[in-house]
DNA sequence: TAGGCCATCTGGTCCT
DNA sequence: AGGACCAGATGGCCTA
């Protein structure tokens, strides 16, 4: 019904953040499966929702949403000029809601759906924030991480990142361990060179053991060292196939899909190869800028 | 056509 | 009291 699509539309107008993601995301595409043409096909939605309504509400229900537009529109935080409404509202809900006339249920049962419409949007900004940050192949020929595929990909990637973490201060301290008084006065920063303080995180400083990592909490580096942990435990964290039914997402989210199986044979050993940057990549993608993305070829 | 994924509605519960 | 959070129900869309 109309009425839906009313409320639906009147958010992107809304000066909230969301209006941004929803203004620039194509989710009418189909890209987004069924679920993100729901979100804007606020008609079909609607109408089967108020399907289960008597249908003579209907010119009752659309006149009451009026009503309610303007309440959620004020809830929204836009200035709405019309205080009867939501005194109105706020006089409704003061009553007991058995004493409440029907088009005041209404308006308020639309109230509440339209914040709890807006509490799932923001929660899909959310995930959808999540998936731009995640190592799988984004594009229009892509399609959309499923919910799930999200949270589990993301898991693992952090897990990931922080074996990647783990791996290169081993390697650092390696490479550097034998030949601090060599390195010392060069290789470190101005701060780490003056050693005005002791710098447990330094390379060449024993208490630099991965076991006490300087910047994750010690719960992330435990996470890290899950049982079997290491480079190869990461990959078989990851999440059942079955998540990805498509193979083109199998393929543009290799945490999910195997990709890691490479690492054996690397010659680097830096775990953040696993991802999807080639080896050369690695330096760019810990500085998050741009993370590797696979190629688009999926699909 | 079945199954997966999703948005929305709705009622209940908890928190501030 | 109002809002946030949650879970179940419902129905639409898409893909295999």
């Amino acid at each position: 019904m109309d009425s839906d699509a009313s409320l639906v539309s009147s958010r992107p107008s809304s000066p909230e953040p969301d209006e941004l993601f929803l203004a620039g995301r194509n989710k009418g595409g189909g890209g987004g499966g069924g679920g993100g043409g729901g979100s804007f096909t606020g008609g079909t939605v609607s109408s089967s929702t108020q399907s289960d309504s008597p249908p003579e509400l209907s010119a009752e229900l659309r006149s009451a949403m009026s009503a309610a537009g303007v309440v959620v529109v004020d809830k929204l935080g836009f200035k709405s000029s019309s205080s009867s409404a939501s005194s109105a509202s706020s006089a409704s809900s003061k009553k007991d809601k058995k004493q409440m006339t029907e088009p005041e249920l209404q308006q308020l049962r639309l109230k509440i759906n339209s914040r709890e419409r807006k509490r799932m949007h923001d929660l899909n900004i959310a995930m959808d924030g999540l998936r731009e940050v995640m190592p799988y192949a984004h594009g229009p020929s892509v399609r959309k991480l499923s919910k799930i595929a999200t949270l589990l990909l993301a898991r693992n990637y952090i897990l990931m990142l922080t074996n990647s973490l783990e791996e290169m201060k081993r390697l650092v301290s390696e490479i550097y361990g034998g030949h601090h008084a060599a390195f010392h006065p060069a290789a470190c920063p101005a701060g780490m060179g003056a050693h005005s303080a002791p710098l447990p995180a330094h390379p060449g400083h024993p208490a630099s053991h991965p076991a006490h990592h300087p910047i994750l909490p010690p719960a992330a580096v435990s996470s890290a060292s899950l049982p079997g942990s290491g480079l190869s435990a990461v990959g078989s964290i990851r999440p059942p196939h079955g998540l990805l039914k498509s193979p083109s997402a199998a393929a543009a989210a290799p945490g999910l899909g195997g990709g890691f199986q490479h690492w054996g044979g690397m010659p680097c050993p830096c775990s953040m190869c696993q991802v999807a940057a080639p080896p050369h990549h690695h330096v760019s993608a810990m500085g998050g800028a741009a993370l590797p993305r696979l190629a688009s070829d999926a699909k």
